[in-house]
DNA sequence: CGCCAGGTTGTTG
DNA sequence: CAACAACATGGC
């Protein structure tokens, strides 16, 4: 019997507990405080966040975390500061994020996006439509279907779905075909069947990345808690 | 040492 | 549209 989207949700919710997604870093160490998943964020948090999105970029947190701490101690994490600097100074600084060139540049253009569309002020962002704030983040150089919902969901707090490789990985398994499908199909899937709030979708999209670390290059179906619904289970040779 | 991590863009068939 | 290369550091 195959594991319906809200079933699998509680499965992972009980395993893996609250996430807290965005994580803020405070410190030298990213913080998930319990009231980030209903949180509306500063105008200095989504501009993290949304720096964080880009710099994550198929890269292991824990070195966005270091290029994130590099550039607070430098500057304010304001999009005119940022400017200050070229796309060669920062790039060294996010060195650690990888990409770091490519990154630099992306940065760069989503900076120059917000000052001079928002007066350099993410949240403005939240007054459109989603429809509408998901196509200007999509038309920006650097900024692909994840990050923009990354954006319009953690640091907007616009309830859409995030759609990544450990969602892909985790549905494959369970056996659900839509995940073979492009990214607006299967983010379609759960626009449909599961009720559209933040704080949800927030958690949810955060136990994928949980589950799929599980899951990894070493995967410990021992501790997984959807070995048996996994194909690994059933088609093993 | 090799593999891969909270993707996107550009090129080619 | 699908497949593929390029982009790059650091942890395990």
């Amino acid at each position: 019997m195959r594991l319906s989207l809200s079933e699998l949700y509680d499965i992972l919710f009980r395993f893996y507990g609250p996430q807290n997604w965005w994580p803020i870093v405070e410190n030298g160490v990213s913080l998930y405080l319990p009231g980030y998943t209903q949180k509306q964020r500063t105008p200095e948090e989504a501009l993290e966040i949304w720096i964080g999105a880009i710099l994550t970029q198929n890269t292991a947190w824990k070195n966005v975390e270091k290029a994130l701490v590099n550039l607070k101690e430098r500057l304010p994490l304001l999009p005119e500061s940022l400017l200050t600097l070229s796309e060669e100074e920062l790039s060294d600084l996010i060195r650690p994020a990888g990409y770091y060139r490519q990154k630099a540049k992306k940065i760069h253009v989503s900076m120059r996006f917000l000052l001079q569309d928002y007066g350099g002020n993410p949240c403005e962002l939240r007054r459109l439509p989603l429809s509408e704030a998901r196509h200007q983040l999509l038309s920006l150089w650097g900024i692909g279907p994840e990050t923009a919902d990354s954006i319009l969901l953690y640091a907007l707090g616009f309830p859409i779905f995030v759609i990544d490789t450990y969602t892909r990985r985790i549905l494959k398994l369970l056996g659900y075909p839509e995940a073979t499908q492009s990214y607006e199909r299967l983010q379609d899937l759960f626009h449909k069947n599961i009720t559209p709030d933040v704080g949800l979708y927030r958690e949810y999209h955060a136990l994928f990345v949980a589950a799929g670390k599980t899951c990894g290059r070493k995967p410990d179906c021992g501790r997984c808690p959807l070995f048996s619904w996994c194909e690994r289970h059933h088609t093993r040779a």
